[in-house]
DNA sequence: ACGTTATAGTTTCAATTGAAACCATTGGCA
DNA sequence: TGCCAATGGTTTCAATTGAAACTATAACGT
């Protein structure tokens, strides 16, 4: 006997998901695209460069954090160096692989969306009430579980 | 003075949603793009198709119920209807609209399909706890409101 | 009834993306 | 030392997607 409850899209759990973490992307996404020709891609390498500066990291260390793959990555990298906005090196005790900073320029643009974004976040938030916003906290952690925070960092350079 | 408070990535809301909704659809996914060759957006196709069955919806409502843009639609609904899982027909009275409608095969994939989606779900909720089901529930209702659930469906056939 | 505007849906063309192949370099090990 | 496998990253080619233009039909206002 076939299951023909039907699913009901609008209350299946994925899918609620899905349209919730479009319409925040895009929303905060169509502001530094406007004003910087910027793609999501790109901001979440400025963001980790951002938040792991002073190290350089690889081009495999950006996707771990950003969970973009490597191909994304190399992309993303390359449109930000084209524009001046990471430089580019090349570790020195190997020659594969790349050393990446923001450039005055990238930081320039960190530091003009970064607050737009956390103002995103909060305008998202002071929906919810405090009760609300830790136990949202408790259930990510427990459906998508933050990887640990980067051991190695001392290995690079 | 800058904001160089780096944005934390894997803490930023929208980020981790992002992450999350990911994750479950390409999940599931999978199993259906294995199984039939069915992308993501002709499963919610079907899915809409098989919950408001009767009626024979029109694309842009089919669009409305998924969230999905009408190209989009057009396109998932070509896709169905040359392998002969929906009918597609012109609706009297008003011949700019389409009827559709899922055909026994597209039954017969809603019918494998979503039991399958609603186990993921169910997996998924297995995580959490009774409370934490509860609150989320609540939260998602209070981020991303469900639209009511379609009025005029008698004014179409 | 007639022209204008709006709606439903499709198509087209360019930009984006994904998968696989590819190049360069390094690490392991016989 | 000299291979071979593994790693970091880029490129290529096809498939997917998005934006805008387009076709057909219907609704509206005069």
């Amino acid at each position: 006997m076939p299951d023909r409850a039907p699913l009901e899209l609008e209350r299946f759990l994925p899918y609620r998901l899905s349209i919730l973490s479009n319409t925040l992307s895009q929303a905060i996404a169509r502001e530094y695209e406007r004003r910087f020709g910027l793609g999501v891609t790109e901001w979440r390498v400025i963001a980790v460069l951002a938040r792991y500066d002073g190290e350089g990291l690889a081009a495999r260390e950006v996707a771990e954090r950003t969970a973009m793959d490597k191909v994304a990555v190399s992309r993303a990298v390359a449109r930000l160096a084209a524009a001046g906005r990471v430089i580019r090196r090349t570790h020195r005790g190997d020659r594969r692989r790349s050393v990446l900073r923001l450039s005055a320029k990238g930081w320039a643009i960190h530091d003009a969306v970064a607050p737009r974004a956390r103002a995103h976040e909060r305008d998202l938030l002071a929906r919810l009430d405090a009760d609300e916003r830790a136990w949202l906290e408790r259930i990510l952690d427990k459906l998508a579980p933050t990887r640990p925070p980067v051991k190695a960092l001392l290995t690079n350079r």
